[in-house]
DNA sequence: TATGAATGAGGCTTCATTCAT
DNA sequence: GATGAATGAAGCCTCATTCAT
């Protein structure tokens, strides 16, 4: 009913279509910080400022703003990267990527939370498992590019890495997310290392 | 209420008193096939053979089953841990860890299923979390001390490499785990050079 | 409101004036393949090529949609009865309206859904018992008149015998459409021989 | 929760497992009153003077429970004929079936009502229109058992007018109900002049 | 200890209907 | 006339939990 209104545009609240897009902010909100099974459609529709009758009109099921939520969050993690490649010099892509995820964990910790929660989905849900599978595939492939990047060649090399840096993202921020007060720093920082040591480059 | 059993008589109907254990039995398989939520009070009563009313003879709620799954699981966990300690030489243990999570991913995946059912439940829920951030700070440990055996003294460096190990645990089943085809192998081998080449030992 | 089209125009937009016909067709469709209840709006404005929305321009509930198709399936069936009586023999009438009611199980089962939909209806609503005992009694004239045509007179025995005819279209078409393999020509061909058996005509 | 009892019975209301009956009983009412769709599950528990929850503990769906009170009915009905058949000499077992079919209109509609909504129910149903087959098919069994008692070897006679008793005891209740004005004794005596007619006796 | 009937809250989903454009 | 987004009331069903036996 309220919602913050650009003062400028000419249509107060630009037709109100974007209440899709208030829903899956909404489920955002919701599925990161309740988990999948306590959200339930009706708060999501109230927290987006909806009646819950207009959820099923946008979203055929629950699962399926899942869906869309992961997709949107998807997108965002891509352009994150993008962004990353574009700006900072190829050799360090990689250091800002693990300085990324590490300060991701205390800056945004309902991503990780989302990501835990498709994780346990998938691993039993059938509908959600491909899903699950191609999201982390397509993380490591970005992964593994921007590793090429330095590593060189070997696309084998650079894959496995890709899945052990990915595998030390998701392992590291559950660690650090269940206890806020360790300090993994030295843990990442090994990470780091270890993505250098593994540089065939020299020669 | 009364017609309590005489405790000394030779136990009236053979020998299922330990319903509490299948209770707990049943509900490791349920809860790490079905997930948390989807888990039934009745589907788990029956699995295990038992009335429904009586779960909540034995467990005052659906949590508390689940604490003691967690519980049961771990001590098992530890055991196998101090088995590979005892029975493999000292430089090889690390070796024989991660091998053996490797393995476990094929052989015994719901064990993982549990566990990352346990993850998202201990990412939002209060009651779990602390469950959540001692079960990993355990393990952890575990490892730690099993790298001090070859690492040496160090003992930051120990804790470090033991929470990059446990990520990686983690981390590479569920990519393993959401697409099964995916051939980690690599990265399992690359964890191991990694742990390998970290032993500042005697040079 | 105002904006009223230029009757003398050629119809500015190809020519779908007939939005109401094609609703009612729709529901006709729709009601008597899914019955009422899981008769919906909106799929019967799908069905009809419309917005769902202008459902209710026509039609103040779907109760009136279906009004106005049994008004119109009414109209048809008289029309064809009337059809009958201008082309056939006044002595064979009977015999093509009772060889109609069969094929027409068969051709055109929806008639008969649509016919039970509204029995079931009319029993229990109020609203739609007076429009179901019209109908019937309506069809029962049109039958007793035909059988005057042979029968002669006697307009009690004839309307006992309509009533008797009708109840066997309804009931025979029941049952045929119940158990689409069973043979009922015997009975029909019995309703047959009844019918003429009455004819108390010139001894 | 009141509920009458048995003052000679030795528990107050015997285990109250009735409550089975109790809901079926309640169908029974509610169904034929309301119709299918209209019927809710919470209204029938009510009726019945259970919480709502407990109808899902004995059926499943509702449709179960439509089923339920249908092969209830049924076997209330085969009683019905049976003893007829036992009290009413072979001769006029068809006279008394016709009679009481004739009386049921008036005496218990509910019947017919509930008739008429598995009629609609079943004709666009798939789940319901076997069961609905069968319902009608032993119904015609019967009859035509009771009319070979009279009119002797022909079976396939039999059948047809078994077949054609049957629709004529649906298809004149419905216009009886639909119109409980009209005065359909003379159909009634019709049918049984059919009947007998057709008996090829006395040869 | 053990049983299983009973409860009641609450979730997902469907839908007739309204309304701004 | 026409559109389709929006609403809100129910409905069916599930389930943890309690309780009499």
């Amino acid at each position: 009913m309220t919602n913050q209104i650009d003062p400028l545009s000419e249509k107060t609240w630009t037709h109100r279509a974007d209440n899709r897009e208030r829903l899956i902010a909404a489920g955002y909100r919701v599925l990161s910080e309740q988990g999948y099974e306590a959200t339930t459609v009706k708060k999501v529709a109230q927290v987006a400022g909806v009646s819950p009758g207009l959820f099923h009109y946008y979203f055929a099921s629950k699962d399926e703003l899942l869906l869309a939520v992961l997709h949107e969050a998807g997108a965002r993690y891509g352009q994150m990267m993008r962004n990353l490649r574009a700006t900072v010099p190829a050799d360090h892509v990689l250091e800002a990527a693990i300085a990324a995820a590490h300060e991701r964990v205390t800056l945004e910790p309902e991503w990780y939370r989302l990501r835990y929660e498709l994780f346990a989905l998938g691993l039993r849900n059938p509908t959600f498992l491909p899903v699950l599978g191609e999201l982390l595939a397509h993380i490591r492939l970005m992964l593994a590019r921007a590793l090429q990047d330095i590593t060189g060649r070997d696309e084998a090399r650079a894959h496995a890495l890709a899945a052990l840096v990915l595998a030390c993202f998701d392992g590291l921020a559950l660690q650090q997310l269940a206890q806020p007060d360790a300090d993994l720093a030295g843990a990442y920082d090994l990470l780091l290392t270890v993505v250098r040591a593994t540089d065939p480059s020299p020669p």
